[in-house]
DNA sequence: ACCACCTGTAACCATTATAATTACAGGAAA
DNA sequence: TTTCCTGTAATTATAATGGTTACAGGTGGT
C-alpha cells in the first residue's frame, strides 16, 4: 500500500488553501490530521523542496507558490513518493531461462504502463478540486 | 512500493503458459524466478485460491484454469494482493476541523478513481500478451 | 511396501519502510 | 531577551516482505 504521506499531504495543501490569509503553525495542521507536529513538517519539507509551497524557517504559515487550482495530486505524489516505479520487480530472474531472460523488460513496460494510467488520474484532480469537493459535502 | 509478488506471480503464469507440457516442479520455477521454491510455492497457493491455476499436492506441475488469453494482469495483481485500497489514509483526522472532518470521504473517492484507471489499465493486458512480448523480443 | 520426488504450510529470521517521538539548534517578531 | 516557531537528526515500535529450514503427507515408479 502506498504510504499515508500522500493522503496527509493533500490534507495539509487543502487546509493551506482554505485558510489562504492564516498562518498555520505546524501544530495546528498537526491537531488537524491527527499526528505529531514533526510528521507535519518533514511533509512540508517535502512539499518545499518540489517547490509546491513556500515557508520560513521560524515563522508559522506555509502558503502555496501556485494557485490551488495548479497543484495536482500527481505533483503531491511525486513530491512525497520518492520511488518512481510504482510497482517492484524480482531483481535477478535467470538469463539462462527464456523466460527469465526477457521478463524483465515486459514487466518494466507493463508496469510502467500501468504506473501512466494511475499518474494520468491523478494530474486530472487538483487540491481546488478536493476543496470544493470539501466544502461541497456539508 | 508494490510488493515483487506481483512480478513474480506474472513470470510464474508466462512460465506454465510458455511450456503447457511440462510438469514444473517449484524447484525449478524458483531457479527461473532466482529465488527460494517455498516462495514460489506460496504464491502459487495464492494463484490456486483465486482459482487461476491447479496443483496437484505432492504431484508436481501447475496448470492454467483458463486460456492465458483470459487471464488478466488484474486477476494477478488481485491474488496476490491482499489489501482492496492502494492508497493509504491516515486514520482519525480531527472532526472538529472542517477540512479533518470531511478528507477521509473525499480522499477514499479521489483514490478509488485512480485505483480504478490502474486496474482499468492491467485489466487490459493478458497473459498471453506477455508471452507474446516476450518472444517477439528475441 | 518402499523410495524418491514433490507440494503445502508452519515457523522463524533479517531487512526495510513507515510513522511517532524526543531533542535541540537556530530564525522571527514582539 | 523572551516566546513561539521551523528544520532536522536520532531513536523507537510496528508491520510487511522475502528468504530459509523443517516437516507432514501425497504421488507414482519399482
Amino acid at each position: 500500500m502506498i504510504n499515508t504521506r500522500v493522503a496527509v499531504a493533500i490534507h495539509i495543501l487543502a487546509l493551506i488553501a482554505s485558510k489562504p490569509h492564516e498562518d498555520l503553525p505546524s501544530d495546528y495542521i498537526a491537531s488537524s490530521v491527527n499526528t505529531n507536529p514533526v510528521v507535519i513538517r518533514r511533509i512540508l519539507g517535502m512539499l518545499k523542496k518540489e517547490g509546491l509551497i513556500r515557508t520560513t524557517a521560524g515563522k508559522a504559515g506555509a502558503s502555496l507558490t501556485r494557485p490551488s487550482s495548479e497543484i495536482t495530486l500527481l505533483d503531491v505524489f511525486r513530491a512525497v513518493e520518492p520511488k518512481d516505479s510504482l510497482f517492484a520487480v524480482h531483481e535477478n530472474p535467470n538469463p539462462h531461462c527464456p523466460v527469465g531472460k526477457g521478463i524483465r523488460s515486459v514487466l518494466d513496460r507493463a508496469f510502467s504502463e500501468a504506473q501512466d494510467a494511475l499518474e494520468r488520474n491523478l494530474s486530472g484532480e487538483t487540491i481546488e478540486d478536493i476543496l470544493q469537493d470539501l466544502f461541497a459535502e456539508e
